[in-house]
DNA sequence: CTGTATCCATTCTGATACTG
DNA sequence: CAGTATCAGAATGGATACAG
């Protein structure tokens, strides 16, 4: 949010501020749960990026993966065997965002914290 | 993510990891831009918010303040006069979250940066 | 000035079935 | 194994009109 609010574009993406952008990367449902898990895990296989995030349809996790890569945070690598074999990684722009993810994470514990202190289950 | 990924509850909102709940506190397209302004601005009228937030219709602009407020980032002053004036300005934890916003924009602007080096107008 | 209430278009999400 | 296709329901976003 560099000050101004001027209308800007990086490529497909329309923003008013870069956090904008950001989330657009990064944000929904499950990006921020791959991007982690990848993060952690180094490599994995497509089954096995399925297998570590509950309750993800195939078809949500083939999208959501399609939208990483084309935004350059995951690297997809195809083996030419069948049965096929795919494996997926961070690429090094993903690794960087590896820091912000921990800082969303963090501030969300704060809050669930703030939260049980401040809203009784009463209230909830 | 503090590692397991069992279903947790924070009020009305559903996560897996403290990443989920946070990004449902402040994702979405306008929230971390009401946020920056309070956050910088301190304390502004509604048609004040609104002035500095180019695009965003009052019917927006009134539901996520009143999002922003029951989850606390948020505090609402009424004023009873006649015509109504009401005040928006950051509580405490909604201090606490500018930081992590300016993580996000950083990183946006990184990855225009990134972009800009790496897709070429033509691919854009 | 600061909102509500409606209505409608678009987007997102997910369940299910099918394929190389 | 790693997808694609289809379809329906939910959520989101916005334009417009009206109100205390």
């Amino acid at each position: 949010m560099g000050g101004d609010c001027s209308l800007k574009f990086c490529g497909n993406k329309k923003y008013y501020c870069s956090v904008e952008l950001t989330l657009q990367v990064i944000g929904g449902k499950w990006k921020p749960i791959i991007i982690h898990r990848l993060g952690n895990d180094g490599t994995l296989r497509f089954s096995a990026v399925k297998r570590s995030i509950p309750n993800i349809t195939q078809k949500m996790l083939t999208q959501q993966l399609r939208e990483l890569e084309a935004d350059g945070i995951v690297h997809r690598e195809v083996y030419p065997q069948v049965p096929p074999k795919v494996e997926y990684s961070l690429t090094g722009l993903g690794q960087s965002i590896m820091p912000v993810i921990e800082n969303l994470c963090d501030w969300g514990r704060k809050y669930e914290d703030w939260h049980a202190e401040n809203v009784p289950a009463a209230a909830v």
